[in-house]
DNA sequence: TTCGCGGCTTACGTTAACGTCAAAGAGGGG
DNA sequence: CCCCTCTTTGACGTTAACGTAAGCCGCGAA
C-alpha cells in the first residue's frame, strides 16, 4: 500500500485552508504530520482528522472540543476512551440545549418581525415579498 | 411624570450587568445617559434601549449591529424602519439555518456517541449509567 | 551561479466584548 | 476631619483562531 504522502501546498488545495492554519492545528496537537528533515508530510490519517476537524468547526466546536472529539476515533486506551465518551455526552447534552435556547430565541424572534411588519402594514411601509402575509 | 433617574448601580441590578458593560455600550454609542456633573443618570429610554440591547444579544447580533438596528430603530423613519425589519429578516434566517445544522450536529454526534459505546460496551469498560443502552 | 519557489520558524497583529486594576473625586456618617 | 462607598476616567489584559510579515534554507531550472 503506498503510502501517499501529501505536502502542505497539496493539503491546502485539497482542503481550502492556509498553511498557517494547518501549521496552527498541529501546534494545537489536531494533526501530526510526519517530518521528512523540516518538511512536513501528511498522511491519510492527517486528512481524516482534518475532515472531521472541519466539519467540528462548521458546527461550532471550539479547536479544543474538537481535539477532544478526534481522541473518541483515535485513542486506544480504553480508560481515557470512556472518559472522553463521558466528555461527549456532556458535550451533547450542552448542544441540546444550546439547541433549545435558539429555538425559544426564534420564537422570540418572529413575534417581534410580527409586531413590526403589523406595524409597518399599518404605515403602508411594508418591503417587498412580505405584503402577502400580513393582511 | 416623574423622570425616574437611575445611577448606574441600579441599572446593573435590575438588568444583571456591570458597570463596566454600560459604560462600553455608551462608549460603542448604544446608549446615551444623562450626566449629573460626572454621574451617568439613566432614563427610561435608556432602560427600553437596554432592554432591546440585550435581546439583541441573545438573538446573535453583534453590538455594532445592535447599535444600527437602535439607530434605525428610534429614526422614526419608516423607509429606515423597514430596514431595520429586513435585518431582522435576515438575522432569523440565519438563527434557523444555525439550528439545522445544529440538529444535523447532534444527530451526528449520537451516531458517534452510540458507536462508541458499542466498542467500550466490547471491551467492558462502559462507564456507569450507559451500560442498559448498549446491549 | 543566480533565480524563484515552496517550506520553515519566530513572533507580533487582529477582532469582540468586556474584565481588571489604578488613581482620584464627590458626598454622607460619625 | 476622617473614612467609606459609589462613581469616574484611563488603560492594559483576555480568549480564539488564525493573519501577516520577516528572515532563512534547500532545490531545480536557466
Amino acid at each position: 500500500m503506498t503510502e501517499e504522502l501529501s505536502t502542505i501546498s497539496q493539503m491546502c488545495a485539497e482542503f481550502d485552508v492556509t498553511p498557517r492554519t494547518l501549521r496552527f492545528y498541529e501546534y494545537k496537537g489536531l494533526l501530526h504530520p510526519k517530518r521528512e528533515g523540516q518538511k512536513r508530510l501528511f498522511t491519510y490519517k492527517d486528512k481524516a482528522r482534518l475532515t472531521l476537524i472541519l466539519r467540528g468547526k462548521r458546527f461550532g466546536f471550539s479547536l479544543d472540543d474538537i481535539r477532544e472529539l478526534l481522541d473518541l476515533y483515535y485513542l486506544d486506551d480504553t480508560t481515557q476512551l470512556s472518559r472522553t465518551y463521558e466528555k461527549a455526552l456532556e458535550r451533547l447534552a450542552a448542544m441540546i440545549s444550546q439547541r433549545d435556547e435558539l429555538t425559544e430565541a426564534i420564537a422570540e424572534m418572529e413575534g417581534e418581525i410580527a409586531k413590526a411588519r403589523k406595524a409597518l402594514s399599518e404605515k403602508g411601509a411594508l418591503p417587498d415579498g412580505a405584503r402577502k402575509a400580513a393582511e
